[in-house]
DNA sequence: CCCGGGCCTTGGAACGTTCCACAAATACTA
DNA sequence: TAGTATTTGTGGAACGTTCCAAGGCCCGGG
């Protein structure tokens, strides 16, 4: 018995007895095709098992109705909303979506694009991408292409991303009406919208006159990242008393930095991380956050690209999304100051009682 | 001025001034070219900035090169690790992975499964499927597929997982030893593994003599679902003194439900997770949880399909990695039995301090 | 000088679809 | 009734590759 041969379209036609122009149309649901050939071909795919071949449905129609996905990171769970949104209006649209993810190695992600581009999907959209943005303009020249969680900079490619220098000002400003004044910030390395974040945090301080605290620790979009960043501003003297982390994730790292060395959140150091991602809102960690649509912003996306594969639109978008500041429970008033004549006072005040 | 066509091999082959089997051979690394046919083919490609289109490619050689994933979920941590693990070794043995969720639900997982065969990938992972056996069974008929996450239940499917029992066992004789004996588990609900793990807990309960004090909330593998199965349980009067939830993110929805009414962990109630995932390594979390070998279970899911792609093996093969207990925080003693007895007598010794 | 056998190189036949132009059949109009 | 739309159905040419068989060339041996 040799193994049987995956059925093809011409398979189907003769076990219909029509042609396979036919069956082509009745797969396709053209409805300009008689009850009765529509199913006899229906019964026939049935019986056969046969699923159109994709690759040769691309090959000849020059488009594949596939929409290719690179995510820098899948520990970050601010991707998983994004891409439900992405997901969702694709579906709407009649298209598929394939991911791919570089592991937040800029070579990887580079293969991941090439992958998906060779595999000709319709379009692009780059979820944080690590990448330089020439490979995303050399991308972009073969396909519609869609950054997400950063401003693009070229004029070949649309972008979502939150404002983050309104979320930036908003921590700062938070973190200021509780009487803060030393705010440090672990900026997100190499990651996407991590100048922005940082940028953002360095105009808000000097708006509200705090020029002179500004102190920004290296980190990254990772557990890892932030804990590091949060070692190198905890070193500082004076310590700050607030850090605002480029993003969850690193706000967890630096968490774990801070009560290593004993302190406590949010009585010694209060913490504000960026995204409200699901581990901010565990009630157990109660993160103060930043909060970004994820599931719209993954919508827009997809809407952005649809549009230039469509070719209705061939200006450039930057969709610039509001964030929204979420407090909970990590950020409060800092400590009592500890300067020689306050240390007096308290220690006055503590025999009083 | 016309949009520019891609440029094909032909063009490639007309710019260079060699017939297009040559610039395939050039391209795809053979070894029996001139080395100046082989510069002026290569320099050719650069210049046109030629991509080989992966759909032709595919199609004469009737095989891709391409594994497809599908991932149940990409809000769980867990798949991140596994499909490093993937990706390390299809990179090693020259495959490409595509990914695809169906975002916990049946029909888009079946959707995402049919969308990887119409395009022809060669093998096929599937993470933690809810999907019905049937339908595993089926896409097996076109293309080697490996579970992960619970063991394969047909012939055709290999699968890899970890020991679910053993895990569960571990678990429960741990809770056992700190003096727990009303030990509550909160399913996994439909996801993959679960009815392993449930079974595994009531046989580690009967084997520990503790049949009677059975008691299992339904739940699922997300936060959510952790929190409704611990609701459920607190209800419960005698109440719990230690819950075993599914997974690490059930274990966290459980700890929301369980601070919620007031009660701390693990003075008042301990509480084990499962897969040791990064939030459960968080320091601020640090909870007791069974470790899988993630990315092991990745390369070796990569492994078994390779095999099976190669032809190879045709016997199905179930790997069962074993797991550790890993203990942290959120497991200790129970509180003090809060019989009449037992509380006059704690009312006794609190006085005679 | 001819022959056999490596090496390179090449044209054309696949691969499995859709598209297109046209044919056939049927319905409508004058 | 003839002529004209309209609706269905069809064969064959793409699509961009790789594979295969075969051809040309050069070398060494008889």
């Amino acid at each position: 018995m040799k193994t049987a041969r995956r059925p093809t379209i011409d398979d189907v036609a003769r076990h219909a007895g029509v042609s396979k122009s036919l069956v082509s149309l009745v797969v396709r649901g053209d409805r300009h095709v008689s009850p009765e050939r529509r199913a006899a071909a229906l019964r026939a795919v049935a019986e056969l098992g046969y699923r159109p071949n994709a690759m040769a449905q691309g090959l000849v129609q020059k488009r594949t109705r596939i929409v290719g996905v690179l995510v820098s990171d899948l520990n970050n769970p601010f991707f998983a909303d994004v891409i439900a949104g992405i997901q969702a209006r694709a579906r709407a649209l009649g298209y598929r979506v394939l991911m791919n993810t570089g592991d937040r190695i800029q070579q990887h992600e580079d293969e991941a694009i090439e992958t998906l581009l060779q595999l000709r999907v319709d379009g692009l959209i780059l979820g944080s991408p690590l990448l330089e943005s020439a490979q995303v303009v050399s991308a972009s020249k073969e396909v519609p292409v869609v950054v997400v969680g950063r401003p693009a900079r070229a004029a070949s490619v649309d972008s979502v991303a939150d404002d983050d220098g309104a979320g930036a000002l908003a921590v700062v400003r938070h973190c200021v009406a509780l009487g803060h004044r030393r705010i440090a910030h672990i900026d997100g390395g190499e990651g996407a919208g991590a100048v922005e974040r940082r940028r953002g945090y360095e105009e808000a301080m000097r708006k509200l006159k705090l020029s002179s605290e500004v102190a920004v620790g290296r980190g990254a979009y990772t557990e890892a990242g932030g804990y590091q960043g949060a070692r190198e501003l905890l070193e500082r003297r004076p310590r700050p008393t607030a850090i605002f982390a480029a993003n969850d994730l690193a706000a967890i790292g630096a968490l774990n930095a801070i009560e290593e060395i004993g302190l406590r959140v949010p009585q010694d150091i209060s913490l504000v991380g960026y995204d409200n991602t699901s581990l901010a809102a565990m009630r157990h960690l109660s993160l103060t956050t930043v909060h970004q649509p994820r599931h719209d912003i993954g919508q827009m996306a997809m809407d952005l690209l649809i549009e230039r594969i469509r070719g209705v639109r061939v200006k450039p978008r930057r969709v610039v999304l509001a964030p929204t500041l979420v407090v909970r429970s990590t950020t409060a008033p800092p400590p009592r100051e500890r300067s020689t004549a306050s240390r007096a006072r308290a220690r006055k005040t503590a025999k009083a009682k």
